[in-house]
DNA sequence: GCCGTTTTCGGCCCGACTGTTTTCAGTCG
């Protein structure tokens, strides 16, 4: 049993309490239970194998019991009776917009439906209409939302919607009645995946602008559209979100659904301490209580509460309360702080673009250097390089770097395959002749964790290797990460001073975010590399700082801020 | 089911929107 399948069965249990009309605080416990279990920092599994949950706070008796009997037994009495009292398909019901755990329920005890396909039948042949609730534009809002259920995902990736989000904030910004505007949700804390974007707007006219988002080119549906919120539905599926409030409200609003949940469950538990009621509108003071200061802008708000301002992309309750309290709270790494960049290709292995073309695009947004790490020859399928082809290029990268005079430099590296049982694919001896190399395992997925975990170990172990490439192998909602103790990667590269990359291709963004704060606090530094592999994809180095600030990383935990002569001195090149 | 400077009972975030209701329940975020 892994971390995520304790927590899917904790929020199933949740699920079905639900359906069974348990006490909402009950399943609501569950559901936390679910969050703790996914973002604890240790272990959990392996606590809840050594009966070690106490002093987890939202982690009680009752849910210590179950999660250790998960973990030892891989299964849990109390879940397996819980489920045997509804069908299966029952679940996927949840996945459909307008229907939660009341409707689901009235819809299985009154009329037996009990999956999206009895659900459709039922719409159709307007059995459904029976029900107490269920009228005409029910029926037609749940046709709608199978239909778009088997059209499209819920999820996106950030790289997916940035440019999307940029234009309809522009959008918004260019309305006269506009007076601010900002991201909010899960954009603004740069979550690698998301559901929808939420926009926030400060406005003396809230319905002319909800009117106006809802008319815009780029809206398929409009799915809601009030006095002070509308949502609405884009072409690829992706839903966005307007509030319109006050220029007052405008730093609660902010504050309130820039999230997370969680960060604001706390927040909120603070202010109440204080004797405030915090809501997306105010502060709303109880009797006898202190007044709150003024709040103008959202820092604001944590000043009152006697926390530093917190950076949104650290606002997920991992830790960020304890640091505002104690002024530790990092200065994230910014944008302008990268000087280079090191794992790129060429038309040499499997990129579009040549080294010239590369070094140009490298110079035009300002970097001082750029790393080129082609494929070795493992890699067949992406033209990996055989030894005399890597030595041609480093000859080549060689003769170009004349031309800048020392203004710029490309460096000569290789992204080289770590094979199966953890050696590299090229000898020491070619390594040796390279400025850096970057090893990354791209076969044999399938090992058990162990295996993995020892090769990868034994590559870094090799004193040639300057920084492992995506750890994990993770395509965002592709492919799963193949199963590696992260923990000990962390370790061993504390332990052989190597690398870890933040791979910024948005596919990837891996090594995941969750991870980076403990590595930092290791030692171990990081790099964000974009992968590019071709000149536009150098852009991606701004979703590896955006994960780079969300993993709680400054300017001096990330290698590539340093200066030309100060990279050139630490990978001792001449 | 969890928690506690109002501690073993009695709270636990709450407002907007929609649809179906005829004053509100359910869902969503």
């Amino acid at each position: 049993m892994t971390r995520e399948d304790i927590a899917d069965v904790l929020d199933n249990i949740a699920l079905l309490l639900e359906l069974k009309g348990e006490n909402v605080f009950k399943t609501r416990a569950y559901k936390n239970g679910a969050e703790i279990v996914r973002s604890h920092d240790e272990d959990i599994v392996q606590l809840a194998k050594n009966d070690q949950l106490e002093n987890i706070a939202g982690i009680g008796k009752a849910l210590q019991e179950k999660i250790h009997e998960l973990a030892t037994t891989g299964k849990l009495e109390f879940y397996e009776n819980l489920r045997a009292e509804f069908p299966p398909t029952l679940f996927e019901l949840f996945d459909i917009q307008g229907l939660g755990p009341k409707k689901i329920k009235a819809l299985y005890d009154k009329l037996d439906i009990d999956s999206i396909t009895s659900l459709k039948e039922a719409c159709e042949t307007g059995s459904i209409s029976e029900l107490r609730g269920f009228g005409t534009k029910t029926v037609e809002k749940l046709l709608a939302a199978i239909e778009l259920r088997e059209k499209f995902a819920s999820h996106f990736r950030l790289g997916d919607v940035a440019v999307m989000a940029e234009v309809l904030l522009e959008s918004v910004r260019n309305h006269p009645a506009t007076l601010r505007c900002c991201h909010a949700g899960s954009y603004r804390r740069s979550k690698e995946i998301l559901h929808d974007i939420d926009i926030l707007v400060a406005t003396d006219r809230p319905a002319e602008l909800t009117k106006y988002f809802s008319e815009l080119d780029e809206v398929e549906e409009i799915i809601a559209c009030g006095d002070t919120k509308a949502s609405i539905r884009l072409e690829n599926g992706l839903q966005a979100d307007l509030r319109a409030v006050s220029n007052k409200a405008f730093p609660f609003a902010l504050q309130y659904f820039s999230g997370s949940k969680e960060h604001n469950v706390v927040l909120r538990q603070r202010a109440l301490k204080r004797g405030w009621s915090l809501n997306e509108y105010d502060f709303t003071v109880k009797e006898g209580a202190e007044e709150p200061p003024p709040i103008n802008d959202e820092s604001d708000i944590y000043k009152a509460l006697q926390l530093d301002f917190i950076p949104p992309e650290l606002r997920e309750n991992r830790g960020e309360f304890e640091a505002a309290e104690n002024g530790q709270i990092p200065r994230l790494v910014e944008l302008e702080n990268l000087r280079g960049t090191f794992h790129n290709h060429t038309t040499a292995s499997d990129g579009r673009n040549s080294l010239e073309e590369m070094a140009e695009a490298a110079i035009d947004l300002g970097l001082e250097y750029l790393g080129i790490a082609d494929h070795s020859k493992a890699s067949f399928q992406a033209n990996g390089l055989y030894p005399e082809r890597l030595l041609k290029q480093i000859e080549e990268i060689k003769k170009l770097n004349q031309q800048w005079d020392g203004s710029f430099r490309l460096l000569a590296g290789s992204e080289v395959d770590i094979l199966k049982d953890g050696s590299l694919d090229f000898s020491d001896d070619i390594l040796s002749q390279l400025d850096y190399v970057v090893a990354s395992v791209h076969n044999a997925f399938t090992l058990p964790e162990k295996e993995m975990t020892a090769r990868i170990i034994k590559a870094m172990e090799n004193p040639h290797v300057t920084m492992l490439g995506h750890l994990t192998g993770r395509l965002l909602l592709r492919r799963e990460a193949y199963a590696v103790n992260v923990d000990k990667i962390i370790d061993c590269a504390a332990e052989t001073g190597t690398i870890i990359e933040l791979n910024c291709n948005p596919r990837r963004l891996d090594m995941d975010w969750r991870h980076w704060h403990k590595a930092k606090d290791k030692g171990v530094k990081c790099a964000i590399n974009p992968d590019a592999h071709r000149v536009e994809q150098l852009q991606f180095l701004a979703f590896g700082v955006r994960l780079a600030r969300k993993g709680w990383l400054t300017k001096n935990d990330v290698i590539n801020t340093k200066t030309l002569p100060d990279v050139l001195n630490f990978l001792n090149i001449q």
